[in-house]
DNA sequence: GGTTTTGTGTATCGCTCGGTACACAACATA
DNA sequence: TATGTTGTGTACCGAGCGATACACAAAACC
């Protein structure tokens, strides 16, 4: 064996996704991961191959530490229409709680769809990927909150959740446009959803 | 008074607009929007002072051209019910009407959104004027719709308009990762729609 | 037709970009 | 401690960027 890395791989890949996050990839360059990271150029591309290769470790990052510690509270058992808000409700607070020059505001999959997934295959699937995760598990439970309510009728979970996936999608689209409306779009979410399954005042049967 | 310019301002700007639509501000060259337009860089300078004065020219023709011709349905007498879905049946037509690899997918101010807009606060305002627009416009067809069909109860115009913009600025956020469900977006917005103002089979009273 | 004013083409500027070559430093192994 | 292997720092590359200087071409005006 030889010399052994002297930096953490996740601090170094979290400080480039951060910088991505703010930025995007075309507007970082390999000076500002330099000093965002504290390593030379030698040592990023020795451990990363290419920009590109950090940024998509920057992406697997972010939807390991970002996305599906959010998509988990849909998912398990107990799911249904508390846990759609709360979703919501964590989706809020993360946006509200942030500074106004954060650059942590939005998504970096949403700010990906409008930029480099439109001529990217790899970041296209990886966006679309996102997606339909989040569609699909807001759909799951959608169902699970429509047959603890003894919905009858057609199901609609389908089509709530496409419209449940476009509100977040756009709150993080408009993060750094207008925050106001972007929270406003999480909480009309939640009067969706509200209005679906309406609060029952005591316990049931 | 001196030599005359040898080419219409329009069709430059719309070159460049096409262009950056595709690409976004950041990836298209001053050489490509040389070859765009059939102009040298100092026509061009001369003309636009500066990529980035082309480029809020694009923006303007961008507004003039394909978002207010939009939005006109949703506008002046005989507006409500139909002229919603006479808005998202168009925007819905026009999406799928284009070739995949069209450069004019999307949406010009949704991909300003999440790229220039988060730094630059120029194009936030464009953008955000933009979504209120969408929004107001979208507001004033809704409540004309609630008022024809002699709703009762609480105003969820407000609401309701929120979700429809939110369900546009989706479909064309995703408009270049996954057409079909960015098509699929916009019937939900019909759904909508038509879940809210039942289609009256005959002529009333 | 000469003059003036303005548009266009050529050539090039300084700068930053992503990426690389190579010497050196550090540490596991023997 | 000697050796081999691997991480790190310095210096630099060619390419492309946005922008500009300047000469020339063209047309409106007297």
């Amino acid at each position: 064996m030889g010399r052994l890395q002297s930096f953490e791989r996740q601090t170094v890949v979290q400080a480039a996704r951060d910088l991505f996050w703010d930025r995007g990839f075309d507007m970082v360059s390999l000076s500002d991961l330099e000093s965002a990271t504290g390593l030379k150029r030698s040592s990023l591309y020795h451990a990363f191959g290419s920009k590109r290769g950090l940024f998509d470790a920057a992406v697997e990052d972010y939807q390991d530490t970002v996305i599906l510690p959010r998509l988990r509270i849909l998912t398990g058992s107990g799911i249904g229409r508390d846990s759609l808000l709360a979703y919501f409700a964590n989706l809020r607070s993360s946006l509200a709680a942030l500074p106004g020059d954060s650059p942590r505001r939005g998504c970096l999959l949403v700010n990906c769809a409008a930029g480099l997934a439109g001529h990217d295959d790899v970041a296209r699937q990886v966006v679309e990927g996102y997606r339909s995760d989040l569609t699909n598990t807001l759909q799951g439970a959608l169902r699970a909150a429509g047959a603890a309510a003894r919905e009858t009728g057609p199901d609609r979970a389908h089509e709530r959740a496409r419209t449940l996936a476009s509100l977040g999608m756009s709150a993080m689209l408009l993060a750094r446009v207008n925050a106001t409306e972007s929270v406003a779009l999480l909480d009309t979410a939640t009067d969706q959803i509200r209005s679906w399954y309406p609060e029952v005042s005591g316990p049931a049967d």
